[in-house]
RNA sequence: GGGUCUGUAGCUCAGUUGGUUAGAGUGCGUCGUUGACAUCGACGAGGUCUGCAGUUCGAGUCUGCACAGACCCACCA
């Protein structure tokens, strides 16, 4: 008989699994062997960035992907998982500056070309980690299609995209006032600035003493380029003063005011007149824009006060608004200076606060009708994909539905999109300017003197392609035609749209929503049928996972290493919705190990129970002898459709509860046991090849394991050769369970149902009179007892030793050697009373007794204070009184017989 | 300011289209096991389903309001 541990040693096997299924390549769909009208399903990695290391975000992505994946796999789909990682231009640029920083270095003393190879070297580095770490948690997905957004194919899939967008009048370069984050000098979308809750000053004052009212500002230091003064159209107190031109000396500065109304005045807020700062606000340049203003600009790209404002140019924001206040105070100006709370932006990555200014940049236009959308926009056009759907595809599945909400007033409110970013890392522009001419192509112009633009794509624009830019192997797979992106691969036929887009919640607009829009317009297809949102992981206290807080952080890594990555896998899968937020911390990981444990104890049992015991496929209704048989075999079948129906509808956690309550209360609490006395290894044999093959998804690495094993048992071999030509015995390539409804047997179902339950009851009692369940069920089966008898035992009843209930009691029956009948007409022909007198008396004491060690030896300040040997002995003692007690119950029970 | 979500046992959460006595896991208490299972089993305690009102024969579930919390969007001159 083979040595089994006791417990599955974890890390001691994934590895060598993982090499396993590596080597077998049937991560690759190629390599298995399909019918050719087997069904595709393809999931695009998310990419994660590569500035870093995988978390427990990663972890949940890579465990519900797995899952999804191995289960179509299993049910011989032609599936495959194409991995990836993503440049994150901004991201990763401002790592590798904060490295650079420790060296005392900065990228312009490294210049541009160095400090690119120390970026792309930094990238790969990280890469290669993500790929070791995205193994160890067990994802079965093809690494021979691994893409990264910055590769050669990905880059000519965003130079197409580009020129077609551009072609289409879609792409325009304007100067509009951006988002600019002085710190990375780079232009930022606008959902990639967050906002700060501050606590600033208002400035109450007048331009000048002629001035005729006062206005309140947050920013006085760009009141420099003041060219209007706005009021509410209703507001009596400035009526009469619109339309006029008002010039005033502001500082020393000349500014000429326009006095124009707009209804989004506030007449409440400070003075109801509000200072336009058209090149430095958001609203103000809107409003310059309706009424033709102009424009000045006072701050410059470092956040410095521009030329030709006299004794403040060249100063910082900070320094020009205190000595502003102060030239103001000295020329009594200033009638005031409160304290509100308002909110800073900032630049998302960096959190410098952003500076709104006017620049020249790139746009995608989403409001432009476009002919291919029968006229539509882009934004129309992707409203409509997931509203009724487009391209005669069903809607787009966004799970859970309240989403899809958020999603519909995301894209209604969507304005032009800026794609130009001033940072290194990233894709250039494929544009070149020559003079005034501007050329934008796939490759570079013929011809001297051409010079390509220096900013590079937000790092959006190329993950926006990425369910079909991944799926095109070189660049010359990827071309324009019919004005359309072209991608001729066989993988795009058969793959394109993906089944599913899995990521969690957070990107929904930054990514989902752009690929959407990428997809629509570039291949006039969807990128993906449905898309399922997973919550965010948090620490014990709800708080988000930071390795700054060392103490509830969790690294996926450590705990794969302590528990198992199949314990790490689950935990994240059961006791989780979609969309929901989830707390993790290792208890919970660790009540999940022991159930892994369980797994492997059932497997355990199976082997020493048998030493023929060999995994089979199938069994038939002749093969079920016992009731027990019957019983389990239907649950199973049950069981194995309602798994497989919550699977498709990515009830993941519903599934693996059902699996866990089947594999726990009814295959190991109750058929096992019944087992153990009436042995049916073919049924045994069955129930274990479907439980691994059901639990292979959740929990990939110990199924494996044991599904090896128990066939190197069987052949004798080892280690087991698998081959291309022969993926039989692998069960990561097995057939899904089918139900058979042959095998359910719903009588049989009730029967052994109410035997459960008629037998709780006794069961009640067994604890003081050593009744075996399991005898029970095999008397019933072997037809010693009948119904009626179980029934009748279930209802006789004693009182409860303490006095608390009624419960049912039966007394000293021994039920397989004692023959039932007689030991049934004793139990009846008892003195109840007489016998729960004597029986009291006597209970209460021992019960006092034992109580009274129980206690002491349960104290846990005792137990944790003391050192173990004490421990130690005093259980010896326990054990010395239990036996005691054993023996004197033992001697209760004869008396109470006679 | 606009919107979304959440509130169920000490803790973490399920609860499908309204339908018997509101569930699971864990924790706690008691007892029993140590020959598949550094475990496992049985039993027990623990809930005004945040509150109020409404619809209904019937509400944890639907509606309205209130309270508490999380998040998203817009944005404050």
């Amino acid at each position: 008989m083979p040595e089994i541990p006791k417990t599955y040693e974890a890390n001691k096997y994934e590895d060598g699994i993982y090499k396993l299924w590596e080597e077998s390549g049937f991560f690759n769909p190629d390599n298995l062997k399909l019918p050719k009208n087997a069904k595709n399903y393809s999931i695009v990695m998310p990419p994660p960035n590569v500035t870093g290391v995988l978390h427990m975000g990663s972890a949940m992505m890579l465990a519900v992907e797995d899952l999804l994946i191995r289960y179509n796999r299993m049910q011989g789909k032609r599936t495959v998982w194409i991995p990836g990682t993503d440049h994150a231009s901004i991201a990763t640029q401002n790592r590798v500056e904060k490295d650079l920083k420790k060296e005392g270095l900065d990228r312009h003393i490294l210049g541009k070309k160095e400090f690119l190879k120390r970026v792309e070297k930094f990238a790969l580095d990280s890469q290669k980690t993500i790929i070791k770490q995205a193994k160890k948690m067990g994802s079965s997905c093809d690494w021979s299609r691994l893409a990264y957004t910055m590769d050669e194919t990905r880059s000519c899939a965003v130079k197409n995209v580009f020129k077609l967008m551009y072609d289409d009048g879609l792409i325009y370069r304007g100067k509009r006032i951006v988002n600019w984050c002085p710190r990375c000098h780079s232009t930022l979308a606008n959902d990639e600035v967050e906002y700060e809750t501050q606590k600033t000053k208002i400035y109450t004052f007048k331009y000048d003493a002629n001035f005729p009212f006062l206005i309140s500002t947050t920013r006085p230091e760009t009141k420099l380029g003041d060219t209007a003064v706005a009021v509410n159209p209703k507001d009596e107190r400035y009526k009469k003063f619109i339309g006029q031109k008002i010039k005033a000396n502001f500082v020393g500065i000349p500014l000429e005011l326009e006095i124009i109304s707009d209804r989004g005045v506030d007449m409440n807020f400070g003075t109801g007149a509000l200072g336009v700062t058209p090149a430095h606000s958001m609203v103000d340049w809107k409003m310059a824009q309706k009424n033709k203003l102009r424009i000045i600009e006072v701050i410059d790209e470092s956040a410095k006060i521009k030329e030709s404002f006299g004794k403040f140019s060249g100063k910082s924001v900070a320094e020009a608004r205190d000595e502003i206040v102060e030239e103001l105070k000295k020329r009594g100006l200033l009638e005031k200076e409160d304290e509100i709370e308002n909110n800073l932006s900032v630049c998302y990555r960096c959190s410098t606060p952003i500076e709104p200014l006017p620049s020249l940049q790139w746009f995608v236009d989403v409001n432009k009708k476009i002919n291919k959308f029968k006229g539509k926009s882009i934004k129309e056009t992707c409203f409509q994909a997931v509203k009724k759907g487009v391209f005669g595809n069903k809607p787009i599945k966004i799970i859970p539905k309240r989403f899809e909400k958020n999603y519909f007033t995301w894209m209604d409110n969507l304005e032009d999109w800026c794609v130009s970013r001033q940072i290194w890392f990233g894709h250039k522009l494929p544009v070149w300017y020559k003079d005034e001419e501007i050329y934008v192509g796939v490759k570079s112009p013929k011809g001297n003197n051409w010079t390509q633009d220096e900013d590079t794509l937000d790092t959006w624009f190329s993950s926006g392609l990425w369910t079909f830019s991944t799926m095109a192997k070189k660049p010359e797979d990827i071309s324009i035609e019919k004005g359309k992106i072209k991608i001729d691969t066989k993988d795009f036929k058969n793959f394109h749209p993906t089944a599913i887009l899995e990521t969690m919640y957070d990107i929904l607009f930054f990514w989902v929503a752009r690929m959407i829009i990428m997809t629509t317009y570039g291949i006039g297809d969807i990128p993906f049928q449905d898309v399922y949102l997973h919550g965010c992981v948090r620490d014990k206290f709800g708080d988000k996972m930071s390795k700054s807080k060392p103490e509830t952080n969790i690294d996926p890594l450590d705990v794969c290493d302590k528990y198992g990555t199949d314990a790490v896998r689950l935990s994240l899968l059961i006791g989780t919705t979609p969309g929901n937020d989830l707390k993790i911390y290792e208890e919970k990981i660790q009540n999940l190990r022991n159930f892994v444990t369980k797994i492997w104890n059932i497997y355990r049992y199976c082997i020493f129970s048998s030493p023929t015991f060999i995994l089979t496929s199938d069994v038939r209704k002749e093969d079920l002898k016992s009731l027990s048989d019957k019983w389990i075999v239907s649950q199973l079948n049950n069981v194995i459709s309602e798994v497989s129906i919550d699977l498709e509808n990515y009830k993941f956690s519903l599934a693996g509860e059902k699996l866990q309550k089947f594999t726990w209360d009814e295959l190991a609490s109750w058929y096992l046991e019944i087992h153990k006395l009436e042995k049916n290894d073919k049924v045994l044999g069955y129930l274990l090849d479907k439980v691994l093959k059901l639990w292979h998804p959740f929990m990939p690495f110990v199924t494996e394991k044991i599904w090896q094993d128990a066939y190197k048992t069987k052949f004798k071999v080892r280690p087991l050769k698998f081959s291309r030509s022969n993926p039989g015995k692998m069960l990561m390539v097995e057939k899904w369970p089918v139900s058979d409804k042959k095998l359910i047997d719903k009588k049989a179902e009730k029967e052994f149902q109410d035997l459960q339950e008629m037998i709780g009851k006794i069961r009640n009692i067994r604890s003081s009179y050593h009744i075996d369940p399991r005898k029970i069920i095999n008397a019933y089966s072997n037809k010693i007892l009948n119904k009626e008898i179980i029934e009748k035992l279930a209802r006789v009843k004693f009182s409860d030793p303490k006095g608390q209930k009624d419960r049912p009691l039966e007394s000293g029956i021994d039920m397989v050697s004692g023959n039932s009948k007689i030991v049934l007409d004793i139990a009846e022909s008892i003195d109840i009373e007489k016998e729960k007198k004597n029986l009291e008396k006597e209970i209460a004491n021992l019960e006092n007794l034992i109580s009274k060690i129980e206690c002491l030896l349960n104290n846990k300040n005792f137990l944790a204070s003391a050192p173990r040997e004490i421990v130690g002995n005093n259980k010896i003692k326990l054990n010395e009184y239990r036996e005691k007690i054993k023996s004197q119950k033992e001697l209760l029970k004869n008396i109470a017989k006679l």
